[in-house]
DNA sequence: ATAAATTGAATTGTTGAACAATAAAGCTTT
DNA sequence: AAAGCTTTATTGTTCAACAATTCAATTTAT
């Protein structure tokens, strides 16, 4: 008898759109950077149109963006950006912990995000922080149990890496914020959803102040 | 002196990805066809290439699904797709009302949609009522003032347009709804944002079920 | 000297053909 | 009827070519 999962087979195109999504979020590829097909294309050994493919894929995502007969590059997140972001976070991830009951497995999610956050603390990971950071914030979304709102949101997060990316200070982005993460689960296991709520939309008010004053000091 | 705003250059990719887009939306193709490559690609007068192009974007915003090595089909919308869409759009919709306020340029939009129904309503033409229903729909969700939430609420009304297109009785799926669409945007005006948030709500439960039933008696 | 027009190189847009890799269908053999 | 094997059609991927466009450099004109 055959373990018969494979389901997702993996064709070359996903894995490099994989591979170049990583490369955003990791800042590996910084915002306003060009992408030259040719040039990426040998770099990652495949052809251009293969590439081409990608790059549709990761420009509907909103981390690339595609200038007709100019080329890609890769998405600038100005305040605009930002401030919208932020606005669909506090839009998205409150509603859906406001009307979250406590027993759902999000919850348990958000607990071990909170946990993976304080260990990398301790050992001044702050990279490791924050990526246990958003993981956390994505259990929030998966409350609402709902599979598009959860894609939508790893979009918005991604995008949002990116802008994070030209900040370079993961410590100060996110070292302040876990604390609050704990308290905002513990309300939630408790049972004390609107709590959790309040202290939830405090942090990401305070994490966009953050993010648009550093952003104003550096690029505008 | 000439006018410089072409700003937006459309290649024949984008082109050729708008027209099966509208092909989608209207029915002419329909959920689970499969979209052949060679003889799409022919129809249509371009490259498999550029056809391909053209997939990847409409697989990202869910109307296509990629089978790799199988092809590319219509993406079958089924109730765990249609529930999920209207938790959706509880969710986004409800909230955008809630916190809108009344003098928002959405609401006059909402209005003229509203409007727009109603005379199609009395030519009876009942593909114009839809349309003019969704846009009403469209209207609420800009009331959050939030680019990133209307595109993504544009992909799941897409969708669902899809999913309607199997039923095929847009009077029987938008006619009842035009009065309370009205009185939504009458409690908005005068504002009662609270009543008009509830009447929006029970919309959409309502909508919801009798989708879900017509679906059930269908394919199930 | 500045602005406008021209040229030319480099890049993207698009195509067609080719071949490899995979899946579906048909056929055989048990 | 099930398992194994061919055959066939389709997708995955590459390559080379050319058209169309941008951009910078150069020339020309005011």
């Amino acid at each position: 008898m055959k373990t018969e999962l494979p389901d997702h087979v993996r064709t070359l195109g996903e894995i490099v759109t994989e591979e170049i999504r990583r490369k955003l979020v990791d800042g590996e590829l910084v915002p306003g950077q060009r992408l030259s097909e040719a040039a990426l294309a040998e770099s990652l050994k495949i052809s251009r149109n293969t590439l081409r493919e990608a790059f549709r894929v990761l420009t509907q995502e909103g981390l690339l963006k595609h200038e007709p007969n100019r080329g890609v590059f890769v998405s600038v997140p100005d305040m605009g950006s930002i401030i919208d972001i932020y606005r669909v976070r506090r839009f998205i991830e409150c509603q859906a912990l406001a009307q979250a009951y406590p027993r759902h497995p999000g919850t348990r999610r958000m607990r071990e995000a909170v946990e993976t956050a304080q260990r990398a603390r301790e050992v001044e990971d702050w990279v490791s922080v924050g990526t246990a950071n958003m993981a956390f914030h994505s259990a929030i979304v998966e409350l609402a149990d709902s599979p598009r709102l959860s894609t939508f949101y790893a979009h918005i997060s991604a995008e949002l890496r990116l802008a994070f990316g030209v900040l370079k200070d993961p410590e100060f982005l996110h070292a302040p914020y876990i604390d609050m993460n704990a308290s905002i689960v513990h309300h939630l296991e408790e049972g004390r959803t609107d709590e959790a709520t309040v202290a939830l939309e405090t942090y990401l008010v305070q994490s966009e102040r953050t993010v648009l004053a550093a952003y104003g000091r550096r690029g505008g």
